[in-house]
DNA sequence: CACCCCCTATATCGCTTCGATATATGCTCG
DNA sequence: CGAGCATATATCGAAGCGATATAGGGGGTG
């Protein structure tokens, strides 16, 4: 799942400039199983126009950058098409949470704590947008990845808050002392 | 979390090859949080070597090739530490599989279906590498992560034993004639 | 028993991608 | 009225991925 077919899969649906693509990426339904940078949407942009997979005109505007609005041409449909008949490769999954998690007996009790009621917070807060992204879509493939999305967050958050006191106590303790100054 | 980190993490509990970091960061108890190639450890460790992070020593080996064994240094050690009380950055997760659901109106529902399949035999797969991963260590921390993994990955298989006929009832109809053609 | 593939083991190369930065302007809020 | 944020494009250096090269031993099959 390279960027360029991140960039078709948008356009698919609907035209869009390398700056809106980048926050579907980040921020829209996309946002949880997919991203991708500037630094790589903007080159992959111009290799799909060289393949004349997608095409662009610019949009000028009273006071705000020029727009370069892509829009998806019939090859570049075809070309999504089939990719999407390919083997899926495996999902990535990379924690940095999870290292520190591991790591947790090094650490002082204080900090462990600190560090799970930041990610406790982290992960209900991504519940509350995919929520709000459910009901701003209607179409049922993707509410149906939105809920897939939202019952994994929600088994994740529902175990650190049921476990997360067993971390803490693998922790250095931290004595009341120690712990005000 | 960069590859530095995580050969500092592995080293941080043991001696090791650039061979078996790999093996451990793509089938070990990291596996499914931290993963790291080849193209990266091997630089990763040349640079930890120069920057005194880590030692190596080369032991030689009857007919198989020599093995450059990595340990780390006291100031790896600290290094590694220190690192532990940044911020954590976010976790990535990347969906191939997702993308694909989220198009499953635009494809025929035997595809559709065949990948469903495939994906909970996988993620099934993966279930049992963890709960056998996890009989093996029995050091808290590692249980506490593993656990928080299968819980996961349970959460998802159970979503899609679940609710894959209604993407399957998204998907393209085809007619018996057409299938067996 | 030859052949082939897999496992161990190190290492590099090219391409993709990330993250930061440059540039420019308007809008909003304190 | 100035700081900071949103819109918008684009590039650069560094990091990392995936494939490939190299090489010998072990195991299974025709």
């Amino acid at each position: 799942m390279n960027v360029k077919t991140i960039c078709l899969a948008i356009l698919h649906e609907g035209d869009a400039t390398g700056y809106e693509i980048r926050k579907l990426s980040t921020e829209g339904e996309y946002a949880y199983f997919v991203e991708a940078s500037f630094g790589s949407i903007y080159p992959a942009l111009a290799r799909l126009e060289e393949e004349g997979l997608v095409r662009s005109h610019v949009q000028q505007q009273a006071g705000r950058p020029a727009k370069k609005i892509y829009s998806i041409t019939d090859a570049g449909r075809a070309a999504f098409r089939d990719s999407l008949f390919e083997d899926l490769g495996d999902d990535v999954y990379r924690s940095a949470f999870l290292l520190f998690a591991r790591f947790a007996p090094e650490l002082p009790a204080d900090l462990v704590e600190t560090r799970l009621r930041e990610r406790l917070a982290k992960q209900d807060d991504a519940i509350r947008k995919l929520k709000d992204l459910q009901e701003e879509h209607q179409s049922p493939q993707d509410r149906w990845v939105i809920s897939y999305g939202i019952s994994c967050i929600q088994v994740a958050r529902d175990y650190l808050a049921a476990h997360m006191h067993e971390l803490i106590a693998l922790a250095q303790p931290v004595a009341e002392a120690e712990a005000a100054e």
